[in-house]
DNA sequence: GTATAAAGTTAGAGTAATCTAACAAATAAA
DNA sequence: TTTATTTGTTAGATTACTCTAACTTTATAC
């Protein structure tokens, strides 16, 4: 049995994880604001529970058994978020604390209801993949904004580090997924850009900004 | 703050409240299956933080500010049965579980937006009243079916002590709230009633189950 | 009205999850 | 390559909630 709180370890730690699937403790204690000591001692019971891969002083690594419980608890996260959204007229920017507490909701039904009354959806409000109920995760590479260049014509395919502030503003600036937008000019010294879409000719977007975009080239 | 454990002893405190408001230790912890001096210790807390009136050896009480609590927790239980009936297509008798999950959600929005959704509802799927954001309940005088008279005729309104078995029994005999029946007979050595409705002129119903429904007169 | 049973309390202990203080290892800087 | 900084661990304490065993009070039965 997984916990409460064993739960939000495993979904930071997933989040957390970067290419090759290490995260570190430190990493870990900031984004869950629990101290140090604590997460260690958690990454023993963790490691006794063939959750996650532990050695002492090397960066932590979920094991497949960990990843797949992470997923099946992402999964309950975007679903809830998407019917907030879709069924219950939530703003895109408001449903992630909702989500934070159903999440832990243990009832396979409640669930599949829910996916069963969005039809099925492979995405959530922010563009992030859902996992199917057997923990497996569909992906498409996606690429930031960032990273592209002028003269690039891309569609906007998912948000990033979604903070309601972030989703606030794109709000403002009539940002959605799926919209289309081409890079006007980008500033060498503070990589800003200056985007056209819709019937805005010459938004600007700072690079913070342009980071959490990821977007998929179009012609 | 009122923590999930606390929010589960101040509901069933309400619930096994008799006429008089008064509860004993060994029902809460027979409800709670929660041994009894762990129920006393937390009773203790419980007085400190003004939520029961609490004596040696004397029945415990819920003062206003634990009724008032416990009513708020009881509208997010039973606002979302109803919104797991009514929006998402679950049987009257398969939400139980996933409200007792549901109803320990921080999020004012969330029940409002059910609430909104629902149009307001003033029941539950089961008859029970739903109170409102201020903790004030409407209470409908009902009456159990038990302690009606063979030749009256009554509404069905409410269902109480609702098992999935029992909500399933109620189901298989097409009995719904809202339904008008007649008294036929009354077995008097075991109190059991034949009634008429809808299509079913014969339909006999132990005592257990008439304690169960509760009705109002119809001329 | 005493004896028995039921209900309630006290004392002491255990588990899960957290903390601080002190120390150790690994990494970065000088 | 030594020093300083960052990261990680150990040890020990704390809080919330739970338990069992033993004892006390109240209620019930004879």
């Amino acid at each position: 049995m997984i916990s409460l709180t064993e739960e939000n370890y495993l979904k930071a730690l997933f989040n957390l994880s970067n290419e090759s699937g290490e995260v570190n403790v430190h990493s870990l204690s900031k984004s869950l604001q629990i101290k140090m000591p604590t997460v260690t001692s958690m990454m023993k019971k963790f490691a006794e529970k063939r959750l996650v891969h532990y050695e002492s002083y090397k960066p932590l690594r979920l094991t497949e058994r960990g990843k797949k419980e992470a997923r099946l608890i992402i999964r309950k996260h975007r679903l809830t978020e998407m019917f907030l959204v879709e069924k219950m007229g939530f703003g895109w920017e408001n449903v992630h604390e909702i989500a934070e507490q159903v999440e832990h909701i243990h009832s396979p039904d409640f669930f599949e209801k829910m996916d069963e009354l969005l039809g099925f959806p492979r995405m959530d409000p922010h563009g992030s993949p859902i996992p199917d109920k057997n923990g497996k995760m569909f992906c498409r590479e996606y690429k930031k904004l960032s990273d592209c260049q002028i003269g690039d014509s891309v569609m906007l395919s998912a948000v990033i580090h979604t903070t309601s502030d972030f989703l606030r503003f794109l709000n403002s600036r009539e940002m959605r997924l799926g919209l289309k937008l081409r890079i006007k000019t980008v500033e060498p010294f503070d990589r800003t850009m200056v985007v056209s879409y819709g019937k805005r000719s010459l938004e600007t977007l700072s690079h913070t900004a342009c980071e959490r975009l990821l977007v998929e080239k179009v012609k």
